[in-house]
DNA sequence: TGCCCCCTGCAG
DNA sequence: CTGCAGGGGGCA
């Protein structure tokens, strides 16, 4: 499910409604999707920042009254999760009796079978959820609000790790720059093309440890603003390819992020809502379908095994 | 540096 | 029924 563009929305979307929030509770459903410390190490930690790295987030966690700055950096602990094919991140404000949108979790339904993954919670997709109240409010039912981590495939994972140790972290240790990192520059990404001269361009963007964020979706999106089909091989990408690569990256993403991700099958924002970016993309999940530039059908055949969908006659 | 695999559910 | 799905780890 989620690229940047969809972890980004979840992180944003979080951060209004957790931080300064208490961990009351974590419930556990499905043993696999949890690792690291035990879950009792987190209870009665405070939620300090929700963050976001390539394609994974970061809660960081504090202890009350030690959460001045710099204080705690040695022993806080954070929580990790991938969202991979179809996590989903729902938060739920405290269930006001009478209170016909919330009460008893029911939600709206928005029109996709996977969506009794918001319709009652928890779900049959529940792997991990959370129990959380405000900061100094009594922790009482009236206060107390709910995040679900949902995961059809159960490829997602959330894992609790002391803060310092995410270095180590056999994911994020591996990312390499972030598309809106500065260093993320067209001469940066040429000198990694140059490395790879027999691999795909779009296997080497796809390549989380040269920069991270991009997936299937937006790899196509971004190849096809560069005007560049997915099968050239490194060898063949000029200067003038790498520069416009570099502009398209960070266009396509910024217009998701704009959009709050691509929900064409399981990504919700945290309030449980569709992103929209699908209704703008150019060539993924097209095949067939006429270019916005040029009108030719798009096509669809298989790069680095993934599904790619592009303009034979724009991108050459 | 490519493939198979983890898993569930949907479209064709 | 088969193949495919927005990710990435482990293995030649």
């Amino acid at each position: 499910m989620p690229e940047l563009p969809e972890v980004e929305t979840v992180v944003r979307g979080l951060s209004r409604h957790i931080v300064g929030q208490k961990i009351k509770t974590i419930h556990v459903l499905t043993k696999t999707s949890f690792s690291g410390l035990p879950v009792h190490k987190s209870i009665g930690l405070l939620v300090k920042s929700v963050s976001r790295r390539g394609k994974g987030i970061i809660i960081e966690l504090a202890k009350p009254g030690v959460a001045r700055k710099g204080e705690d950096g040695s022993n806080s602990l954070s929580l990790l999760i991938h969202l991979k094919m179809t996590g989903q991140l729902i938060w739920v404000p405290p269930i006001r009796r009478r209170s016909k949108s919330y009460g008893g979790h029911q939600r709206l339904n928005f029109g996709h079978p996977t969506d009794d993954f918001t319709n009652s919670m928890p779900s049959r997709h529940t792997r991990v959820w959370f129990e959380l109240t405000p900061k100094g409010a009594p922790s009482g039912q009236r206060h107390t609000n709910y995040l679900y981590f949902n995961d059809m495939r159960r490829f997602g994972w959330v894992k609790l790790t002391p803060t310092a140790e995410i270095s180590k972290d056999k994911f994020f240790s591996k990312l390499g720059l972030e598309p809106f990192d500065k260093n993320f520059t067209p001469a940066f990404l040429y000198t990694a093309i140059q490395h790879r001269p027999k691999s795909n361009i779009k296997a080497i963007i796809l390549d989380q440890t040269l920069v991270t964020g991009i997936g299937n979706i937006y790899s196509d999106e971004a190849l096809f603003y560069a005007g560049i089909k997915p099968t050239r091989l490194g060898r063949s990408i000029t200067k003038a390819n790498t520069t416009k690569l570099v502009s398209a990256i960070k266009k396509v993403l910024t217009k998701g992020i704009k959009y709050s991700g691509t929900s064409i099958n399981t990504h919700r924002t945290p309030e449980g809502s569709m992103g929209q970016m699908q209704n703008y993309l150019a060539v993924y999940d097209r095949k067939g379908q006429p270019c916005r530039k040029c009108k030719t059908p798009i096509i669809k055949i298989r790069v680095a095994s993934r599904g790619t969908h592009y303009c034979p006659s724009c991108q050459l």
